[in-house]
DNA sequence: ATCATATGTTCAATATATTGGACATTAACG
DNA sequence: CGTTAATGTCCAATATATTGAACATATGAT
């Protein structure tokens, strides 16, 4: 059902593809599994799922945990995530943003990117507000359910857009279905005013806030704030005003290469 | 030369295998390289590099950046090791313990874990003094270097260690040899103490002190404290405490799982 | 202009990876 | 006890992934 790509036919599976599949399988569950269970839940062969996850293994990109003969990701994928991450050298300037944001607002502060065709929240500072935040890390997201979606998007034409969101991701959590062409349109306008907000539309109390941080010239990431209704709309200028203070200062830094 | 593992003969190489030699080569590199460059020194076809390198491109594991073509470690491998990290929850309080103990004693404190058979400085706080560092977050030290290293391999046997540990290891960074036995002899010492101190043997002004982080029964990882050679003499009692005390905290968490 | 080098693409041959299915083992269960 | 389900291993067949080599293009040096 929710294979990575083209995948209709009877046709072998590519091994690597198979791999990352198992990895991101794992991600999504977020737990270790029996290779057994990963092949009957996946769709795929036992006997390819038992020789990938060896080769994974051995590679320690998966891990042995939980016992049985459970696997898991792998300290490995924690090292190259790790460079990958060193390398932008976000995360730090990162986290001071959300600090720094979650403590002029007091309200839930989030640094979100795209994963692949989904939007996912990658770091996020809870506000000091007695108030749940019904998104969690690392979870994917469909583009259209967020205000960050308009933005990340923004830098691509309407096809690319609509070639890039499934199609049924334009179908909300309640089951209403939203406009593609509405979308675009918020889109577009998002892309020109360098932020979007709006009530959320997946549930009925919070109002969101997201601004770009720029690279190389198009949304590479946002920072979102998700407020109650009401005090989104009371301080909404001041709101933008910190958000867009802290984009700025991620944006800068983003490109410039780190040698030690 | 530095192949990961068995690579003799003129077999041709599985796609995994060389994939992930690809990802490994670049977070060594630590820069976006060519495809054409990554076939040209790590000693593959030039073909093969091309097909993995798109495969990988398709799945996020790599993007495109620094332009030319180049390629670096994507953010996929950010999500998938974030995933790892979330699963054992060490980070936050990694982090926390990191900084308590840089508080404490303003030295420089690291938290360190074997990846595969080399010792890495995975997090890292600078302590107060105006005092250089030497290792970098994210490089790969042979195990016997380091006092971490004593403790991350005390649960094996004196076989296992020698197998596991690459012998042009004991190989110290002037050229001098250090003989393993004296090594082994240590690393029981360590095991023992639960803990392990030196003057650092690939320096000339550093001492060393490393305690373990334990999970199911062995060290998982280490928390290090890096000093001028005179305070940590003077020191020695105070920090072994700290180190001790921020080591138990630590090793309580990784073991429970973490349901959302 | 000529040559050399670096880079990327294409393609056919064959070595081999993926796969279905058989088999082995264990646990659960009436 | 016999049956079923879950789990892991083994193996041969074949679909295909890996590879070398040829080709294409750009750049820079002489």
């Amino acid at each position: 059902m929710d294979a990575i790509a083209d995948d209709a036919g009877g046709k072998r599976a590519r091994g690597l593809d198979r791999a990352f599949e198992i990895l991101d399988f794992l991600r999504q569950k977020r737990q270790a599994l029996k290779p057994n269970e990963i092949a009957a839940q996946i769709g795929a062969p036992r006997s390819s799922v038992y020789e990938l996850v060896n080769l994974l293994l051995r590679n320690g990109i998966l891990e042995f945990t939980g016992g049985d003969g459970r696997v898991y990701l792998g300290r490995k994928l924690y090292f190259l995530g790790a460079a990958y991450e060193n390398h932008f050298d976000f995360t730090r300037e990162c986290e001071a943003a959300l600090e720094r944001l979650a403590g002029e607002t007091r309200e839930t502060a989030q640094f979100c990117m795209l994963d692949g065709n989904k939007y996912t929240v990658v770091h996020m500072r809870e506000g000091a507000r007695p108030f749940r935040i019904s998104t969690d890390i690392g979870q994917s997201v469909p583009i259209p359910w967020t205000a960050s979606g308009r933005l990340l998007v923004a830098h691509m034409t309407d096809e690319e857009i609509l070639a890039f969101i499934p199609p049924q991701d334009f179908q909300l959590p309640g089951g209403e279905w939203l406009d593609p062409q509405a979308f675009l349109t918020e889109v577009r306008q998002a892309g020109h005013e360098g932020f979007f907000t709006f009530n959320s539309i997946v549930d009925s109390f919070t109002h969101c806030f997201a601004v770009p941080v720029m690279d190389e010239g198009h949304a590479a990431a946002t920072l979102c704030l998700v407020t109650p209704r009401d005090d989104g709309l009371a301080n909404r200028d001041r709101y933008l005003t910190c958000l867009k203070d802290a984009a700025a200062s991620l944006s800068q830094a983003p490109t410039r290469p780190r040698r030690g």
